[in-house]
DNA sequence: CTTTTTAAATGTTAATTATACACTTTTAAA
DNA sequence: TTTAAAAGTGTATAATTAACATTTAAAAAG
């Protein structure tokens, strides 16, 4: 009986698929690839590659990832294995999901248009082949989870950043309006952040201070553990 | 450039590997089989198989969950893929770890014997072969999460249980101990619950009522989204 | 049959956390 | 100097969570 058995009759191809997020002016967006390959030429889906021989997943989904943004140390996390028998046409394939955040403004933008990429907000993406749409509600649920325990959504911010873009990030993602008074306490309670001196003058007369995030404090609250509910 | 054609060069076995949680005697407990095949002949591993061509990867769990305990239709999730290059010392193998919770009384003895199988405490686990042990981690990890959100853990009980049975299922899933009565106001107040007429007197002179998991109720809390932290 | 023993059953108060909510300040432009 | 537009700030109430001790039931022992 087979089940302990090797059997390359039964090998497969694994792939990984990104689901890369960004935010840009308020929008939480994903950035998708018009196929100029096939299968599915002219269609549009996430980007992704085969495992190599020598690469774990989390370096597969590096590699892709910095193949199409030129950027590398991006806060990536697995999020699940895809299996379906003919979830891909053209040959039995195995995709293993990831997800990145990633500050839209630091990228290669000339990488992307090379690669015939684009961002799309949550709500204007196209229809993507295969079973990459339920790969990317997937990962909305995984970030929105993710996001109301540990405060990772700062990844999607530049380095400076006001309080209301902030807030602003946290409302895409959780989809929902939140008290400015209110988030401005929490997340001051977590002690994270390190006011500047420096204004962001650009949105209003008054301007608004701009904040960075304390790395050390930051990592120091993660080993502890703790959570930001919003 | 490869990164996105097919190349059978590439090609990996993907196997699927059960960590099966039960709960005994006041203990959560773990599965394992002492292997009598290589690689690992002799070693303790969980139990595991390859992932065929005709199936996806939730069958391929249960097939291997159902050759071991004679169960169908239990608990199970994925938990993540593990693709270390070396991870399997053989051959280039990727796999895909489940965890699953059985009522440890309603499985098939005789099966587990077959395949020389026993239960083991967490704390008495034997080492395990390749990277099982970071999966038995993981899957304690992710159950202890998914217990403090979804009242997953009544998956482990019997069909009729004690308020002291499922406490003290909560209380070794957790790893800590919790106070009676908030628990049971906690339960209570989920409204998941039927108490019985009968009685389990073999604990206690005085006797303490049964309970049954009223699924309809259940099931309609999970559709309207609850939580349950202890 | 009375007492003892053992676990079961049960509610209230205090502490913490989350939510709701409105006015003042700053600065540039009119 | 007035106006406009967003930034900045604190408190009171509600909801949730945590802490805590006594009574009850029933069998066993005397």
């Amino acid at each position: 009986m087979g089940l302990n058995t090797y059997s390359s009759e039964d090998k497969a191809l694994l792939a990984v698929d990104c689901i890369i997020f960004g935010f840009d002016k308020g929008d939480l967006k994903i950035l998708l690839i018009k196929r100029t390959f096939e299968p599915g030429l002219g269609e549009w889906s996430l980007i992704g590659g085969f495992l190599k021989k020598e690469e774990n997943l989390d370096q597969a989904a590096s590699r892709v990832l910095h193949h199409l943004t030129g950027l590398r140390d991006i806060y990536m996390e697995q999020l699940y294995a895809f299996s379906k028998v003919d979830r891909d046409p053209a040959e039995r394939t195995i995709s293993v999901a990831y997800y990145a955040l990633i500050d839209i403004a630091t990228h290669d933008t000339s990488l992307i248009k090379q690669n015939s990429a684009q961002w799309f907000g949550l709500k204007d993406c196209p229809k993507l082949i295969f079973d990459h749409d339920r790969m990317v509600l997937h990962a909305i649920a995984r970030l929105r989870r993710k996001t109301s325990n540990n405060p990772i959504g700062f990844e999607l911010l530049p380095e400076k950043f006001t309080m209301k873009q902030l807030q602003n990030l946290y409302e895409s993602i959780l989809d929902k309006e939140l008290d400015k008074r209110n988030f401005i306490n929490k997340v001051n309670a977590l002690d994270i952040l390190v006011k500047l001196e420096e204004k962001d003058m650009s949105v209003s007369r008054k301007g608004a201070y701009l904040f960075k995030f304390d790395e050390e404090k930051y990592k120091a609250k993660v080993e502890e553990g703790f959570s930001f509910k919003l």
